[in-house]
DNA sequence: ATTCATTGATTGCTACGGGCAATCAAGTTC
DNA sequence: GAACTTGATTGCCCGTAGCAATCAATGAAT
């Protein structure tokens, strides 16, 4: 069960930046868990942008999200639209003025840290962080929420010339370029 | 003010392992904020263990603070002591019921996550880290809260053969091996 | 087709944590 | 010694989170 103080210490830093980035995040109408709503929301592509995803995502309840969500709304920040393929589901989309918002997101500051002291090294940086979240997702049996393409149910070129040239196999939907780049919460890693 | 897209990733990546971390730490008897001061006082050193020196660490104010090692004296997981050399202050210990929760700290998940996904590169992995969190304190003007010994106010070998061979010039404080790697509020890197 | 279980979303209730400001005590400066 | 600073605590208020109950829609089973 023991682990190696490197190990430890590196689990200290993310902690650690993760909560100096929270620090700013109280500036403007946006409390932390608002913020993770909006990045989620420009993030997801339009299958996922649902309050059971977004609680999935947050490892949050389907309550505390509802609020989080009708917060953002009354706001202006997000519009809701009923979902047309259940007629249980909610869809949100981050408004024009959640799409400005965007360009305040405290998490830039970070960013542009990691970009200034990791510099040629950025790849490798990403990539320890990419793993580490592969095997905390794992550990978690939560959902991976991992990009479109990189999905087992991602059918790539199948109509090739098409705006939407791609396709999922699970929802059987046509995809775009942009849609195959978003996050998905139907997401499953391809086997490697 | 742009940033390149791994950077972005690299930010977002840190913001997802963080929160499943915290995803854990409802278990038991400590809510996130909790579990933050206990982690703090098992590394602090002894100048250090002050509530308001823990605000300025959590990037919280004093009266958030106050309350939450309040909760924790309660439960009986911290001690209170009044300093011996400023009468308006206290510090505050981890008991051994404290100590022992330590070990069920749910950061030790988010460490073994990086010790196995890091594998050989947990170095380099690391080294980004710490770099990234030496700008990012440098932008909000942070105290760094650094290793003792890496400061410029350490003195290190003054006493050999001494249980506290090291000195503290700030404060004239004699240094055991052990203070000499605790996180000190007062720390300021040495120039490098 | 009817029933049963599941899933999606919301809301009342309650508790707790956080920020702010005021207060008190103890140092520090001049 | 007066004025200022720093350390800590507490009352107040608000927002948020969790829990559980509720309602609606869907899917599965017989």
């Amino acid at each position: 069960m023991s682990v190696s103080p490197a190990a430890l210490e590196a689990a200290q830093l993310i902690d650690r930046l993760e909560r100096l980035a929270r620090a700013g995040e109280q500036v403007g109408d946006f409390n932390p868990a608002q913020w993770e709503a909006l990045r989620y929301l420009s993030r997801a592509n339009r299958f996922s942008r649902t309050p059971a995803a977004l609680a999935d995502y947050l490892v949050s309840t389907r309550g505390t999200v509802s609020r989080t969500l009708a917060s953002l709304e009354e706001k202006g920040y997000v519009t809701r639209t009923a979902s047309r393929r259940d007629g249980r589901s909610v869809e949100f989309t981050l408004s024009a003025a959640g799409e400005r918002a965007m360009a305040r997101d405290p998490l830039l500051a970070l960013a542009r840290d990691i970009e200034e002291a990791a510099g040629p090294a950025l790849p490798d940086l990403l990539d320890g962080l990419r793993r580490t979240l592969r095997c905390a997702i794992a550990r978690n049996r939560g959902r991976a929420f991992g990009a479109c393409y990189t999905c087992r149910h991602f059918r790539a070129g199948i109509r090739p010339g098409s705006r939407t040239p791609h396709h999922c196999a699970l929802l059987d939907e046509p995809l775009s370029e942009a849609d195959s780049r978003a996050i998905c919460a139907e997401q499953e890693p391809a086997v490697t």
